[in-house]
This record gives structure tokens, C-alpha cells and sequence, in this order.
DNA sequence: TATTTGAAATGACAAATGTCACAGGTTATA
DNA sequence: TATAACCTGTGACATTTGTCATTTCAAATA
């Protein structure tokens, strides 16, 4: 197996190879930037990359997106530290294949053969965040909304106008206004639209 | 290692626990729905459980769901056929450890100990379906919508009403809703909620 | 130069929207 | 029982929104 390390730091460089060769990867590349890296992973056949999310100037996703567009099958896994949890939703929908923090270098071999194998590896430290910024969003009931007016925030957040809320709850129109209309006053929003916009930035998950 | 099988197919449960034993997984236990899965949970000291996504009646997410509440910390791998893809979403929130087809069978036991290592295993092949939802978004170019089109868009998506996008852009009232109405015809829309509904759905990103 | 295109504007009009006051009904809860 | 909270409804009213025809002006193009 070829894996190629990229890390501006020399030291980690060492480690980590050291690391691999103790786990039997016969060759390890290592480079200390992107430009360095995309040379080597052009040049040998490398069968996994193994990045840090954060090199000195540079962007560790844009690198990796650079080997993507490269090779779209390319296997990158990002190691990262704590801080750095905000990059996975952009990691994952650059096409990287792993996401794990340093501290739990201990799997990291394991985490090497399930990417070889075809699967996706996230650090479950990592998703927990993820979780929580979700939930954060999901804030449904901490404005006291009723079951009724919700289903009519949901009907807005389809575009439907009253007539059509109405049709859909069977409601008269006019309930359907006085719905919104309260609904604008609890919110302390304006218009249905704003509603709609309140809907897709506080309530909407999936 | 103890490890629950969840599936109301007794021959699915009979060969996962063959190919376990021949793993060496010490103890396999079966279940063939939510409530026995449940009960056995409770009483064994179960380090990880595989479940099926489809059983006749129950939803395995429900299940799964289920398991999360009694203990936050259960390891979960959901097994999914092809068709169920639409599910990740939903089984990410709720907290499922591994997201895996079962044509991988053969890495099985690879995501298992990736999953009890602390680490999250999602199927590459269902990733790749996530992806394409996400690009298939992001085609802010195939609607020939113009730059200043797009000015009025975002200020709709973010709720301002006529004047205010008059004044954010300085144009005249009557200018900004000859715009919409324009962008009405264009995109085959209604009234201004429906963009911003169009604006959420197809043209936000992050 | 003449023509076309695009951006911006105006005014008039109909329809949709939001506000308000009020009212009847149900279901919990104090 | 009284009270509160929620659901549903009506009618009148002012405002906002969307449509349409038409115009002006500048820049690009034939």
C-alpha cells in the first residue's frame, strides 16, 4: 500500500511514518505542502492520502479538492485537531473520505483499511458537534409555537398563499390569516415571507 | 465482544451471526424487532448492535432512535439495501454510529471494529448519493437569471419587502417589482415567497 | 448613423395580504 | 366553577404586491 503524508510539519512527518511502517505499509511519501503533494500523487500511484487539515498557508480542503479534481476516486483522509471541527461539512462535500482527529491516532491504521475498503470514516468526537449545531437550529419549541401553527409555518415554507393553506388545513381563509397573523407577532417578523425565511434558517432540517 | 442482531429475516440473522462467530465475535444475540432488541439491550451488556434499516412493521430508526434514549452512547451500524438512501440523513441526527450497504458485507467486520474504535463508518456509495443531491442544488447558472436578478433574490431570502430592496439597491419601487415580476415569469413562480422558497431550496448553500 | 438591447422608471389597476375587533367552541387547569 | 389557552370563524379596512403598457436613457452593435 502507497500513502502519501502531507504536513508542513517535519516532525509529525517522521512520526507518522514511522507509525505506518510499524503497521506495514511498505511506502510512505511524504510532502510539506499542496503543490508538493498533487506532484507526488501524479507521479506515483498512490493508494491513500493522509492530510492535515491546516498547513501553514494553506488551505488543507482546497488541497485536498485539488487532488479530487485530479483523481475523483482519490482517498483522502484529513486529520485534524479540536478546533478546527467547523471544516467538516465542506470537507465531506469536497469528497474526502476520512475525517479524524490527532488524538485518536490510536485507530488510525483502522481507520486507513475501512477507507481502503470503500467506506467513510468521521471521528464520532467530531459528529457530536455536528449534532449540537444541528440541534441548535432545532429550536422548534423554544418559541412557543401550536402544533396548528405550525403546520401553517410549513405550508408558507412551501410557498403555498392562504387560499391553498386553507384548502390544505381545512380552514377558511380568513382563519388562515389570523394564523399568519399571529404567527407575525409572536415571531416579531412582518410579512409571510419573512416567515418563510424565519422557517428556513431556524426550523428547516434534512 | 457482544454483539445484537436486529432483523425480522431469520436467515439474514442466522448467516450476519455465522460470519461474526467465524470473526471471532465471542456472543452474538438476535432480535427480530424493536421490542426485543430493546429488552435485550437492557439486559446484556451489548457493546454494539447491527441492525437492518427495513423490518416488516418498524422503521429501524425508530428503533435505533429507541436504543439512543435508553443509552446515548449505544454503537449502531445500520444495514441498508440500495433503495434506502434517503434514510442517512435522518439516521445521522438520531445518532447511528455506520451507515453501511450490505453489498459490503465482505468489510463488515472492518466498520465493526472502526465503530467500536470510536469511529463513525458511512458507505462511500451512499455518500456519493449525498453529494449528487447537494450539486444537483447548486445550479445557480441554469436559470438565466441576471446578476441584478440575482441582487433582488437574495434580498428577498433574506425577508425585505419592496422598499427596503429599493433602498438596498437604490432603485425606484417600481423598478424592484418589475424585477420579481420578471423572475416570477422566468422561474414559473407566483409571489415573492415562492423565491424565497426557491432561494432556500435550490440556490442556498452553507 | 441607425438599431437594438438592457437597465431603470412611471402610473394605473386588480388581487393578495395583513390588521383588527369580535365571537363561538373545546379542552385543560387552577 | 372559573380561567386560560387554543382553534375556528367573520367582516371591514388599509397596505402591499404583482401586472402591464409605455417611456427614457445609455451602451453596444450592425
Amino acid at each position: 500500500m502507497r500513502i502519501l503524508l502531507v504536513d508542513d510539519d517535519a516532525l509529525v512527518l517522521k512520526s507518522l511514518e514511522m507509525i505506518l511502517k510499524a503497521e506495514g505499509v511498505d511506502e510512505v511519501y511524504t510532502s510539506k505542502n499542496g503543490e508538493e503533494a498533487l506532484d507526488i500523487y501524479k507521479n506515483y500511484e498512490i493508494d491513500l492520502v493522509l492530510q492535515d487539515i491546516r498547513l501553514k498557508d494553506e488551505n488543507g480542503i482546497d488541497i485536498a479538492s485539488k487532488l479530487l479534481e485530479y483523481d475523483k476516486e482519490a482517498k483522502i483522509i484529513l486529520l485534524t485537531t479540536f478546533k478546527d471541527e467547523e471544516y467538516i461539512n465542506k470537507a465531506i462535500k469536497v469528497g474526502v473520505k476520512g475525517y479524524i482527529l490527532k488524538d485518536n491516532i490510536d485507530s488510525l491504521f483502522q481507520s486507513i483499511q475501512t477507507v481502503m475498503a470503500g467506506n467513510m470514516v468521521l471521528d464520532s468526537e467530531v459528529i457530536k458537534d455536528i449534532k449540537l449545531l444541528d440541534q441548535a437550529k432545532k429550536s422548534i419549541e423554544d418559541f412557543d409555537i401550536t402544533e396548528r401553527e405550525l403546520d401553517v409555518i410549513k405550508l408558507l415554507a412551501e410557498g403555498m398563499n392562504n387560499k391553498e393553506i386553507s384548502q390544505s388545513l381545512y380552514l377558511s381563509e380568513g382563519t388562515v390569516r389570523n394564523y399568519i397573523s399571529n404567527l407575525l407577532d409572536k415571531l416579531d417578523l412582518r410579512d409571510r415571507s419573512q416567515i418563510v425565511v424565519f422557517y428556513y434558517k431556524n426550523l428547516h432540517n434534512e
